[in-house]
DNA sequence: TTCCGCCTCAAACGAACGTTTGAATTTCAA
DNA sequence: TTGAAATTCAAACGTTCGTTTGAGGCGGAA
């Protein structure tokens, strides 16, 4: 046994046939994790997703969790170049605009089915219960979205509050999308009967901007300009 | 095989050595499935706890699901006996005194550690992603603390506010204390710190009355009287 | 062509899961 | 006290899990 287990040491082309395996593998693993979370998605599932044999998770990533440390790196690095809403953006925007773009980001998930989105599904299983991997990868480098949710918050909060509540509301902040991303399912169905196309994700982007912006005391959802 | 799979069909009296067995597999079983949830609980725990054996569950409640079943009745049926907060008080109390009740009942099980405590965090688990078993509980009877949410939510909204914004709103409330009990673990060691005595919880419950009534646009935490 | 290291493969391993079996025991009314 | 029903018990069943095994295929340098 002699696998890279490691992380990604200058790995060679795509088209070696070893490097075909992996980024299959890891392609498969992101949408396996993504539907049913890291302790309920089998390697089995995966494997035969990727046309690859089980064996070979644990031969070039040194097991299933190696594997998920790779797919939370490609997904950290993903919204770190591609989000709608960079950390420059989060401190510079007018804040308004900088929530909505926060929210946008983390709620379109409900209506699009790309990689991007399957991203977001497996930060959302994170939020119910963090995984090990996840806690150790996040403490070397936190999540964009922490980053962006405590960004957006000290630009709301008065300028006296203690770190204890601005902490507190950076976790609230964060979770307010997720709520609706994990219960994506729930809202699809009766009684809520969300569909989910470009416009009532839109509508629940104002929705929740409303809440967070002038909780349940503010004059229903705000609206732009 | 005869057991008494179904319900609770007028049992005999506690002394009853049948009926001290089946408390003891409930009791077991509310601890096990508050601390690993459903499908992380399993019956073997259960059964060595309750030092009963594990054909027992089956025999008694026609397996891990219909024991489940019992442990959410309990649940449901003691947050409708001994809450904080009732319908009616959600009704008739100040609308801010009922929101603080609401998240209070909510928040409480962060520093309590008694069986209503293991109710919460059961809840908290199905928030995260519901049962098959509690869907369909819920179904019959709705749990109080959708009810309660709706009832506190419908206070706030204006008049004219739609249908769906009235259910969004409900959901988004009812997850609001619920992401800090999932996150308790997080939120007792660093960066947070938060010990969790009865002082910190109330000083929890007054931030996020602050968060929940005024948004993030509030002029922080909302002070009592 | 030969050889060696990288990689893949079918198969099996050991552990954990919920459930079932069938005999033994206990309970309780008659 | 007796006998049938209710309940308990140790053990095993069948499945799924992540991982390991060891043989074999493959490709590129010598």
């Amino acid at each position: 046994m002699s696998g890279t287990a490691g992380g990604a040491p200058a790995r060679a082309r795509l088209s070696r046939p070893a490097e075909i395996t992996r980024r299959g593998l890891v392609d498969a693993a992101t949408a396996v994790f993504a539907q049913h979370g890291f302790s309920g998605g089998s390697v089995r599932l995966i494997t035969t997703k990727a046309k690859a044999n089980q064996a070979a998770i644990t031969y070039h990533f040194g097991g299933k969790e190696g594997l998920y440390r790779e797919v939370l790196i490609a997904a950290r690095d993903a919204f770190e170049k591609m989000g709608l809403l960079d950390e420059e953006g989060a401190r510079t925007l007018p804040r308004e605009e900088a929530l909505r773009l926060f929210l946008r980001q983390y709620l379109l998930p409900l209506v699009k089915r790309n990689q991007f989105s399957r991203y977001l599904r497996i930060f959302a299983w994170e939020t119910l219960s963090p995984t090990a991997v996840a806690l150790k990868l996040s403490a070397e480098r936190p999540f964009p979205m922490v980053v962006l949710s405590s960004r957006i918050v000290e630009r709301f909060l008065p300028a006296g509050t203690s770190r204890r509540d601005g902490l507190v509301a950076t976790l609230w902040l964060a979770n307010q999308p997720m709520t609706f991303v994990r219960n994506a399912e729930l809202l699809s169905r009766e009684p809520f009967n969300l569909s989910f196309d470009a416009a009532s994700v839109d509508e629940l982007v104002e929705t929740l901007a409303g809440l967070c912006l002038g909780g349940l005391g503010g004059s229903g959802p705000v609206r732009h300009g």
